[in-house]
DNA sequence: AAAAGTTATTGACTTTAGATAAGAAAGAAC
DNA sequence: GTTCTTTCTTATCTAAAGTCAATAACTTTT
């Protein structure tokens, strides 16, 4: 069998580096937008909270964090589509697609000393602001807004969780088809198939086989 | 077989109003002693701040919170066992059993605007301690650590929901019931069988037959 | 356009779970 | 103790999911 090549010849690579910059500016534009809306943020510490986050751009396949990393760091998606699988027997098990406006907080408990347990790789092309937890500690020292902001995010991100459980454990394979129909029903022209199937818990097989189940209802 | 006797029978509610309020008391050392493990914290701030928490003791099968209350308040577990469930047509679907030590994090996103989705029931006799968010707040405001303290312990929180949901997700009935064994072994003489059942995902027929697959091989 | 690789579907067969009903075991109430 | 209720197990049957293998549909590469 032939090597895989996944190699994308960047012909002129300065070229491509100023168009990411560009759009890495235009990116900045609209998250000083959003610290803007923050009373008590004068232009001064949007800037300096600005300094902190930095932004990177991934490719289709490639990782964001692999197993064993250690990482202390939080994720946004800005856009693009990031999938969380774990490797288990050297199958991959995929257990949550992130898109735009979605977080990844705190990866392995936070600490940089526990290496992570599963993957973080991009679905497709995809830009996500990156903010060490050194860094995000400083922002929340210097604007304790922030740091409430965050707490509240955080629960609002558990309840999310709490309900994902309880939804997994309540439904079956085909209810929880139906249920990604219903409220992400984007995902489904964007990711493989067999990624979705694993997602729901069930084979590739079973999936084609409830979808045409389902079908002919 | 002789029955077992768990009764406790309350002759004179006087007294077993002043028991529980000693046990109360004691409950209240015990987390006064935790709060003096905080460096900045002066006696009257620990003083204060256990103004601010109320205790509560329910007994076997009364509920903290029925689906449509509104709730805005957090809950730990002292003692005892608290059962999360949803009832989805007539049926009872548990999705979490919390026990000593645990949180309970702001159900309904916390608000009191939004009704509850689901019920919590104390599976045995059971203590908890409870905040409004308004109190909260307002602890926070006055001991900002505590705000950092909270905010780590949700992200913690959130942790572990998130490898919950990828264990639900990668994980047959059967390994989850092993996992539950090699976790949480002490539910399995605490919660009645259809519960756990319920809880796995499964009904009480198939996890009795999971049992019966495990103990004879 | 052809070849190679990847992803999705289908079929045959096995295993496991759901539904229903009945009975056994354990616990609570009398 | 006996009775009543709840919980757990077993049996039968049906439905759905897993496994393995083959093929079809779609993409990417050349």
């Amino acid at each position: 069998m032939l090597p895989k090549k996944k190699v994308v010849i960047v012909k002129d690579s300065s070229e491509h580096n100023s168009k990411r910059l560009e759009h890495h500016e235009a990116i900045k534009a609209e998250m000083r937008k959003c610290f803007s809306t923050i009373d008590s943020f004068s232009e001064k510490d949007i800037a300096e909270a600005l300094e902190l986050i930095s932004l990177k751009t991934l490719k289709k396949g490639e990782h964001l964090l692999r197993e064993g990393d250690f990482s202390a760091r939080s994720y946004s998606i800005i856009s693009g589509c990031v999938r969380q699988y774990y490797l288990v027997d050297g199958e991959e098990k995929t257990t949550f697609f992130y898109t735009e406006g979605q977080s990844i907080f705190a990866p392995n408990g936070a600490s940089e000393r526990i290496p992570s347990k599963y993957y973080l790789s991009c679905v497709e092309h995809t830009t996500v602001s990156i903010i060490s937890l050194e860094k995000q500690n400083e922002m929340f020292k210097k604007f304790p807004i922030l740091e409430s902001m965050s707490r509240n995010t955080l629960r609002e991100e558990l309840n999310n969780y709490q309900e994902m459980l309880a939804t997994y454990i309540t439904t079956n394979p085909e209810e929880r088809y139906l249920n990604l129909l219903k409220f992400r029903a984007e995902l489904l022209n964007r990711v493989p198939q067999y990624q979705l199937a694993s997602y729901l818990g069930v084979t590739p097989e079973s999936l084609s086989r409830i979808r045409k189940r389902i079908f002919l209802k």
